[in-house]
DNA sequence: GCCGATCCTGCAAACGATTGCAACACTGGT
DNA sequence: ACCAGTGTTGCAATCGTTTGCAGGATCGGC
């Protein structure tokens, strides 16, 4: 009924005690005696108070809250990582709020503006593309960066991208593939660069030749998997094997090679990065680097917390560790063709 | 260098004025003088100031942004939405928290936790196994629901489920197939029931036997389509044509039909829900009802937005749309194989 | 019966902004 | 010269909670 807000006065009347004893029993009930905390707390019960968290956090001057920002918040990939968040912020009581960075016209506006007082107590960065130079407010509370930065040095979760190219690179030339390819990211971003420079090192490494012809350019998306595919189809001495940056990119890939009659792992072995779900259930299932996903969002929210209740950041910078997922996408390169004729349909009887 | 903030007093001191003189050349600039605006403009540049959100979201008795209540987080269904969501809401300066309802051991006390004063404007609710009751708070702030809901009659977004099945069903059965099944989500869920009931109309509404047998109970995973499909296989009298109702269990379904050489739309003609980006990159890309996703969270988003600002919820219910996606996994029914025998591989030349 | 220690509680000052009200200074019309 | 009206500014209360400080009660040891 009562369309106003009951507020601790109320209680404290209610209870016949002050405001700052019914303040303390609810924050910490170890100082007041046991009668007076009961009478509290029946009050509480029969009032129906809730704390007003505005009040109390410009009080207590934190928001209770962290921020994260990502590039682009449609991307599933960011939903697994914002659950992994929200689980350890929750645990601590902490709301996360979420933010697309590449929206408004400003994305560096738009940071410091997130980054100015009573904004948020902390901030967990996804997107490379912003400027450090945006990050010099003077007050500003504790940041932690969630992908590869090249200048800034924040506390930082990083994944092990370099090991992911190198173990794609072993497994596939373990199988005897020589002529392996790479499928990038976008030119601009981190991640991409750091895994085809991974591939490069891998290569090198064991003495195969990291021809530029065999990298091809995507940016993550399916889309540019079909189009990668396309362009593959078309190369010369095209690689028996690919590696690609995301899982996203070897499911176009394969949906537009099929179209060729194409398929993996008869005609080209194909590892992806990411292991998102649906990995597992194409046909073939594809092999591929798992990220922990879940994980970094884990840590990411758990460093962050730790920075923001005056940890020195023992944990500065983390990296976590990625592994091969083996499934059926890849397998020996074929027998050389006759010519540099390409497999045909003609294949099965003859 | 100055660790501390910079409050509107020091402002008002730069710039010889008084604080509400500051405060309203911030917030609403015509009332104000335009040399005191000016000076107060420069002295604002000078020091550096920000406001701070959190006094001035206590005194306004708001707190700017909303909360988004979902019941996995991880699921990149929502990520879409969420997207769509903040957009709107960036727009006009409110910020997205989002939360997990399935973490904590009780989801209706932290419902009502959100509810409480100062923990957000308001609230957009993807999750429907929450219990109505935990909505009876005295002071709550609007709430959308963004799901189908049975009995509480809240502002809603609706999609619309019904129509995605009878698009469906009719486009099966005017391809000729008469034996249509369903994989349903999982059975508690209100979006899971409206579309078996959908089908159920749909058939009947066209003399078509809505068979028991024919319906495959499912949980939205990939995994629970790979299961529909060995309980597909083994029915006796399997249906021709299946309608999903989920893209997810559609595409677990034909990986695992794949295992046993079974091909859409060659040996079954499958219809999905959702139109979730993998669904035109597989083999053979999925035909399935497109739920405008990112309409949706734009639509909520707005929603709240008027009723937060005292709109009279004009647009109470809003039902957005589906449609059909054609693509190519579904085609006329197989001729009936001779004796009660699947049809095997041999079946191109003879 | 006195003294310090310990425990509990209340007073009142913050936290930093917003805003109703009133004061003041003009302006222009009569 | 007066008055109503308009435009601009400052005073001070207010939002609801937390918390430093100090005072009163109680206790145990001597």
């Amino acid at each position: 009924m009562d369309r106003k807000q009951v507020t601790i006065q109320d209680v404290a009347r209610e209870a016949g005690v002050s405001t700052a004893t019914v303040s303390r029993t609810l924050s910490k009930p170890t100082v007041v005696a046991k009668p007076t905390r009961q009478a509290v707390l029946r009050a509480v019960q029969k009032t129906g108070y809730q704390v007003n968290h505005l009040a109390r956090n410009l009080r207590r001057g934190r928001t209770g809250s962290v921020i994260a920002l990502a590039p682009n918040l449609a991307n599933p990939f960011f939903s697994q990582i914002l659950a992994g968040m929200s689980e350890v912020l929750s645990a601590r009581n902490y709301g996360l709020l979420i933010a697309d960075t590449q929206m408004g016209p400003d994305p560096d506006e738009r940071l410091r503006r997130y980054l100015s007082a009573g904004a948020a107590d902390g901030l967990v960065l996804f997107d490379g593309s912003l400027s450090p130079a945006a990050l010099d407010v003077p007050g500003r509370p504790p940041v932690v960066a969630a992908c590869e930065w090249l200048k800034v040095d924040l506390p930082s979760i990083r994944v092990d991208n370099a090991m992911g190219a190198e173990l794609a690179v072993a497994h596939l030339a373990g199988l005897g593939h020589s002529r392996i390819g790479h499928v990038t990211g976008p030119r601009r971003n981190v991640l991409a660069r750091t895994r085809l420079a991974g591939w490069r090192d891998a290569m090198t490494r064991r003495g195969l030749d990291p021809r530029e012809g065999w990298v091809f350019e995507g940016d993550f998306s399916m889309d540019s998997g079909a189009m990668a595919a396309r362009r593959w189809l078309a190369a010369p001495d095209r690689p028996t094997a690919l590696f690609f940056a995301s899982d996203e990119m070897a499911v176009g890939f394969l949906g537009e090679a099929r179209r060729a009659d194409i398929r993996a792992p008869r005609d080209v072995s194909v590892v992806g990065f990411d292991n998102i779900e649906v990995a597992a259930h194409l046909d073939p299932p594809l092999t591929t680097i798992r990220q922990p996903r879940t994980l970094i969002g884990q840590r990411a929210a758990a460093l962050l917390m730790d920075l923001i209740e005056g940890g020195d950041g023992a944990a500065f910078e983390s990296m976590v560790e990625v592994d091969l997922i083996l499934r059926d996408s890849t397998a020996p390169p074929p027998p050389p063709a006759p010519a540099g004729q390409a497999p045909s349909k003609a294949a099965g009887a003859a």
